[in-house]
DNA sequence: CAGAAAACGGGGTGGTCCCCCATTTCCCTC
DNA sequence: GAGGGAAATGGGGGACCACCCCGTTTTCTG
């Protein structure tokens, strides 16, 4: 790629963070073009679809959320000989209980939680995650999160903590869900992961 | 009203139907008013925003799914001696068992899902719901399905059916996010029943 | 350094929302 | 039944948007 394009590319993805964040997923793309100095027709050859431009200004997010899945994932399993790294500490993930494992249900849903507040306050974010996750192919960051989610929800299946016909497309589908219902509210992080957290618990009292 | 301002606002009305099933919440306001055959200044004084147009579209579909939700709660309690009208048939409810009270949860967890079922089928319900589940005094359509819902929440819990700090504002945001999140796909109907189930049992086994 | 290929961006097209205001339509009174 | 005034209308204009064509500029390579 040459040098001029690989520079309009950067800004562009700078000014679209930018303006994403204020004004969500329906952002305006010449706005966007705008604030970072190119003409609209550059930002539609480099990002072909809106789709493409939010796929591009999350997926390093997305990434991290799904490297934190692979970490508490990690902490599940009895670790088995790792010649490769040294474990990164997990972004703001609880370390696993000493060297033994953590509780596979509580590494799922609490996963499931931040990753609604998450949605739920990163504007913009669930909607774009939105179109995607019937179909996961289609987008790169939905087969990100499906391929962590699993990680995860086969050992909570494993431990009897998640009945087995619960797909991982219906956790994000409900948390998504969630995210998208709570964006804008005050406080809605803390509102989304109540919600989610109801929703996975059920309404009916428990024990 | 005069004449002509009541024979357009029924037009637009039936236009908007039309051209929000086949596209959904985001339907072109100047191809409704050019489908009734009205300017677009007519139809931006008969409906001063977006969602007032929508409220006025999905008022009667709302107002029904209260009546089968009212007419559930009256099938609840013990027929109190009512003067009034003979109890109407609810529009596809169950009829409650014998003379006695049905099962208060079941009354609640129902009409959910096909409210959820509704509105995944219903193109743009969902999201015209969207903005209103949180404060529910902005919107006609919002403040009917939480006095509706009330009614079959209040036994629900009373009956222990339903854990006493969850409100009808929470299941309501539940049950629109999974119509917005299943809007579009097929089979919407019966994946977003599915997933409301799913977020009512909660995803541990049922002992 | 020169030429070719790649990338750029101004500006056009067709669409949207929303509003102003001259014109038409209706209703009420006589 | 006719006419006056108020209510309602809708064409058209402004501001914005997504998307694309194509002459121009920039970059890389030999």
């Amino acid at each position: 790629m040459r040098a001029d394009a690989r520079r309009n590319y950067e800004q562009i993805l700078a000014a679209a963070e930018a303006e994403v964040a204020r004004a969500g997923a329906e952002a305006s793309l010449e706005e966007i073009a705008r604030r970072a100095g190119v003409g609209s027709a550059t930002l539609h050859r480099h990002f072909p679809s809106r789709q493409a431009l939010l796929e591009a200004v999350f997926h390093d997010r997305v990434a991290a959320l799904c490297t934190q899945a692979h970490d508490l994932a990690a902490g599940l399993t009895p670790q088995p000989v790792a010649p490769t790294s040294p474990p990164p500490a997990a972004l703001s993930s609880p370390p696993p209980v000493g060297g033994g494992s953590a509780d596979a249900g509580q590494a799922l849903t609490g996963w499931l939680r931040s990753l609604a507040s998450y949605g739920a306050v990163t504007r913009g974010l669930a909607k774009s995650l939105l179109g995607g996750v019937q179909n996961p192919t289609a987008s790169t960051c939905e087969a990100m999160l499906v391929e962590a989610g699993n990680e995860l929800l086969r050992p909570a299946q494993a431990a009897g903590a998640v009945r087995p016909e619960v797909t991982i497309i219906d956790l994000l589908t409900l948390v998504n869900a969630v995210s998208l219902a709570t964006e804008g509210s005050p406080d809605a992080d803390a509102e989304a992961a109540r919600l989610v957290t109801l929703a996975l618990d059920g309404v009916r009292p428990r024990g």
